[in-house]
DNA sequence: GCCAAATTAAAACAGGTGTTTAATTTAAAC
DNA sequence: GTTTAAATTAAACACCTGTTTTAATTTGGC
């Protein structure tokens, strides 16, 4: 017995697969409605307005991995002793469990991040902030504590680093994924680009902050 | 003696300053042609369409950076041998130096670049890769000299993950500038970015490929 | 079945986009 | 100085955007 899917769900099922796919500002309502098979007016009508039909979708994936993101943290934090890379690790069953959303939900969340920070949205990074602020905070935390010897300042920007490492791959995960295919007869979902994400983000952020001083005398000059 | 700027050239200024802040898509020939003081349709009159404006903008630079890149990576591979922060080294020289065709050179090339590749601007990768794939070749053959330990493949992944990181916060770099400014007291132009940028995709790029197996038996339950 | 509320539908709205046209001005060549 | 080409201008074009309006329809409670 298929479900038989009310507008609402019919319009954020189809805008968050247009919404990962080509990002939010190139998505039109008019795409959306008529995938979702649905009056373009009743976007309006049951969200109100394009960007609150955004926060519509991404506050569904929100709530699904920040909670649990959090959990493991908390559990993290509470073993005393953690590294760098265990920090991370909190991250994948979150991420990976998104699949229960959508079989492709993984991939939709992360790219749906990507966009939210390389378009111009800023009404989101302050949704983002405002409703899961503590979970960043703990996850700051949690990297200081695998890693006493950096500071806050180098944290925040390995921090960012990291992020758009992630967000980059997934926002051009399909095309990467068909040139590595074709290069190297090896295609990557999104748990296999996870999986080649974690050590090179473990050890860009437990790097040593100088790590040949050659350069930082080259760039002295420059 | 202020020189005199021809219309095409006022215009190329203009587009380049208001892409790299917001991005191609976000900014219109109106918006151009009004900052430049020029007629709307002398973009279309010197430069055929916007996209092909865009490429202008984006081949000024190329044409400064890729060559001066190239000859770097060249006298590296000369000297038989090198490691990974050899080749993100010869990055920072040609970057810097962009600072000639603008004061503010560096930060616009790295948000062009990443605006590049952050909209769905495919024609815009297609004309790098078509003008400079050579460059890119030599890029992965360095890093290839420095890691022998590494597959092709790996490399490819981990080269996107240093672009990704890279672009990203240049595209940020403002916002995240402010922030950090605000919480560390600490500003950063491009050259800071860069330099803390290094150790980190250093450390990533060389990253052994299995940092901690436990992870891996983790993705794999996932 | 009836009525009121919720929903859907078609159309128009107001504003923005890149591009093109045709007329005018500027500049250079002879 | 005249002529010819290059460059600039103002206006319109065709299309797309999110949003609103007004009317028709469906739904749920009594």
């Amino acid at each position: 017995m298929a479900k038989v899917l009310k507008t609402k769900d019919k319009i954020l099922n189809a805008a968050e697969r247009l919404f990962a796919e080509q990002g939010f500002e190139h998505t039109s309502l008019r795409q959306i409605t008529s995938i979702a098979d649905v009056n373009l007016a009743s976007v309006n009508y049951h969200f109100g307005s394009k960007k609150a039909l955004i926060q519509a979708v991404m506050e569904r994936y929100h709530a699904a991995f920040m909670p649990a993101l959090d959990a493991g943290l908390v559990a993290l934090q509470a073993q005393g002793f953690n590294t760098t890379e265990d920090v991370l690790n909190c991250f994948v069953e979150p991420l990976l469990n998104l699949d229960r959303l959508n079989p492709n939900g993984t991939s939709i969340y992360l790219s749906l991040l990507g966009h939210a920070y390389s378009e111009i949205q800023g009404h989101l990074r302050r949704f983002t902030m405002h409703h899961f602020g503590h979970v960043i905070q703990r996850v700051l935390a949690c990297i200081q504590q695998a890693n006493p010897q950096l500071s806050a300042a180098t944290i925040f920007w390995r921090l960012h680093f990291t992020l758009g490492a992630t967000v980059f791959v997934q926002v051009s995960g399909q095309a990467l994924s068909e040139i590595a295919e074709a290069d190297f007869d090896e295609r990557a979902d999104a748990k296999d680009i996870i999986s080649k994400l974690i050590p090179f983000l473990a050890a860009g952020i437990a790097a040593p902050v100088n790590g040949n001083p050659d350069l930082s005398s080259t760039l002295a000059q420059g």
